[in-house]
RNA sequence: GGCCCCAUGGUGUAAUUGGUUAACACAUCACCCUUUCAAGGUGGAGAGUACGGGUUCGAUCCCCGUUGGGGUCACCA
């Protein structure tokens, strides 16, 4: 095993979105496979008919190439150990129930959901394990076939036998025990011909060479079924690796009840995938040192399983925030230039024309001011259209009787100047205060609320310079006619 | 309830796998810088490492117990 070359796999089942644990553990298993130059494999877990979605499939796929994990081995890429998809592996697990029963380490059993029902009741009631009592092995071997062929329902349960504890060497948890006594003879094969999880998982990780099995916490306790499963086969164990959960703020798993959940939500939020991938890597991970902004190159550099944390981490969205605001700033102009002109594509400035060279100094701008590319349109939708409507407690706070007179000097200082730029203005600005001998401070926050509407954004120069002569002139016309 | 996992400030994590004034980041507060707001800088508050016992010259770190939280007990994954 250890001079494989890893091969790990993201398997999840199709419930219509990309849950944000999903993607942590897609993470991880895609970090250790690039780490070790080993491979990331995606296969489907669709076996559940009952919980089939339209499109759940293709979406998932789609998320996780959104967010860059794209795998080695899946569905769509196609690979030798395929198909990737276990609902057209059916053949597969019956063929190897089979050869169970053939064994003797599993049997048939002919049971009614309502008597299962009643026996948990019961055994729940004497506090008993709520365990399968095993009634079908008292079938004859000639009962069994004449039930068989007489078509009635059935399905293929394990048959555990007494024995030693079950023990699991997980790479994160170490060892972990379990008594066989509480180890339930697990369907196989559910009466409609579908695999259970537990049939389906061990059989592709094994036909699929999958070197490690690194998955949630949750999965912990079914593991010993697991591992019964390959001695059952005689196939040589998988390391585990249980990875901890993601919590709400109230330290319950991660639900859709107390916010968002799927990667989809945060996509549309308009977050960056590199944002997310960093944020979420960092949940139960750590390098040790006291970095946190990382982008995927420096992940796969720095990963390792034995880092992982035990305990759960609470799924913090301020922390997410500053992240993307990280992300934000770091990004190169060219990338925020075509973000902002389809936030502008899909706005109600989508009629307006801007010049690149335009947006990029409004990008500039406002770069350590918004942690959305969205906020552009609405932090500073000034550089857009003139003010709409202008903020009352600035207002209350900047503009007097004096300011109208005040700015209509600094009016007829601005329209003396030729193609200014943002010193130019403030020569202009400041010459105009000392004639009218006032403070600086007296022209510039009217200015700014004139031409913005509003008391924060960019260095009024700057911003001057951004929105241009003319139409700062005309704005500062406007605001002296509307507010009083 | 049985079984299993976990436990460092509000949150995410550090702490040469026993020796630190328990560190960093987010959030929060103050100040500096900007005549704005952010960003940035500086500083503050916030955990004596859930609690109680051990082991040890010495425990965040090792052991036991308690408490708390979580997961899991399906013909769901």
């Amino acid at each position: 095993m250890i001079n494989e070359t890893p091969r790990v796999r993201f398997a999840p089942s199709p419930t219509g979105y990309l849950h944000v644990g999903g993607l942590r553990t897609a993470l991880y298993n895609y970090l250790f496979a690039k780490k070790n130059n080993g491979k990331f494999i995606l296969r489907i877990e669709d076996t559940d008919q009952n919980r089939f979605v339209e499109g759940a499939f293709e979406n998932l796929i789609e998320t996780l190439n959104w967010v860059g994990l794209t795998s080695d081995e899946g569905p769509k890429t196609g690979g030798e150990f395929g198909p990737y998809l276990q609902s057209k592996r059916l053949d597969i697990y019956m063929k190897h129930a089979l050869q169970l029963i053939e064994e003797g380490k599993a049997y048939y059993a002919f049971d009614t959901p309502e008597r299962l029902q009643t026996l948990r009741e019961e055994q729940y009631k004497n506090k008993l394990q709520p365990i399968y009592d095993k009634l079908a092995l008292q079938l004859s071997k000639k009962e069994v076939e004449k039930k068989l062929a007489a078509g009635e329902p059935f399905v293929i349960r394990m048959n555990i036998q007494p024995g030693t504890k079950v023990v699991i060497n997980d790479i994160i948890r170490g060892r972990v025990e379990f008594d066989r006594e509480v180890i339930d003879d697990q369907i196989l094969i559910k009466s409609d011909g579908y695999p259970t999880y537990h049939l389906a998982n061990v059989v592709d990780d094994h036909l699929m060479k999958i070197t490690h099995v690194i998955r949630g916490e949750e999965w912990l306790s079914s593991t010993p079924k697991h591992i019964l499963l390959y001695n059952f086969f005689g196939w040589e164990l998988p390391e585990f690796a249980h990875l901890p959960l993601l919590l709400n703020q109230d330290k319950s798993k991660l639900s859709k009840r107390q916010g968002d959940v799927a990667v989809e939500d945060y996509k549309s939020k308009g977050y960056f995938k590199e944002a997310l991938i960093n944020f979420v890597a960092l949940l139960g991970w750590s390098a040790g040192d006291d970095k946190e902004f990382y982008n995927i190159d420096e992940l796969i550099e720095k990963f390792s399983l034995e880092r992982v944390q035990k305990s759960g981490a609470v799924f913090n969205v301020e922390k997410l925030n500053w992240i993307n605001s990280e992300h934000l700033k770091n990004k190169p102009l060219e990338e925020l230039l075509i973000l902002l002109k389809e936030e502008l594509r899909i706005s109600d400035f989508s009629e307006n024309d801007y010049s690149d060279d335009y947006l990029k100094r409004v990008i500039n701008s406002m770069k350590e001011r918004v942690t959305f590319v969205s906020e552009y349109l609405v932090k500073s939708d000034y550089f857009f259209r003139p003010p709409v409507s202008y903020d009352e407690n600035i207002i209350q706070k900047r503009w007097d009787i004096s300011t109208p007179d005040n700015l209509n000097n600094l009016i007829e200082e601005f329209e003396k100047l030729e193609n200014p730029n943002h010193s130019d203005y403030e020569a202009a600005l400041k010459s105009v205060a000392e004639k009218l001998q006032i403070g600086s401070g007296k022209l510039i926050h009217p200015v700014r609320l004139a031409v913005s509407g509003v008391g924060v954004g960019p260095g009024i120069f700057e911003l001057l310079e951004i929105v241009g002569k003319d139409e700062v002139i005309e704005r500062i016309k406007t605001a002296i006619n509307k507010i009083r």
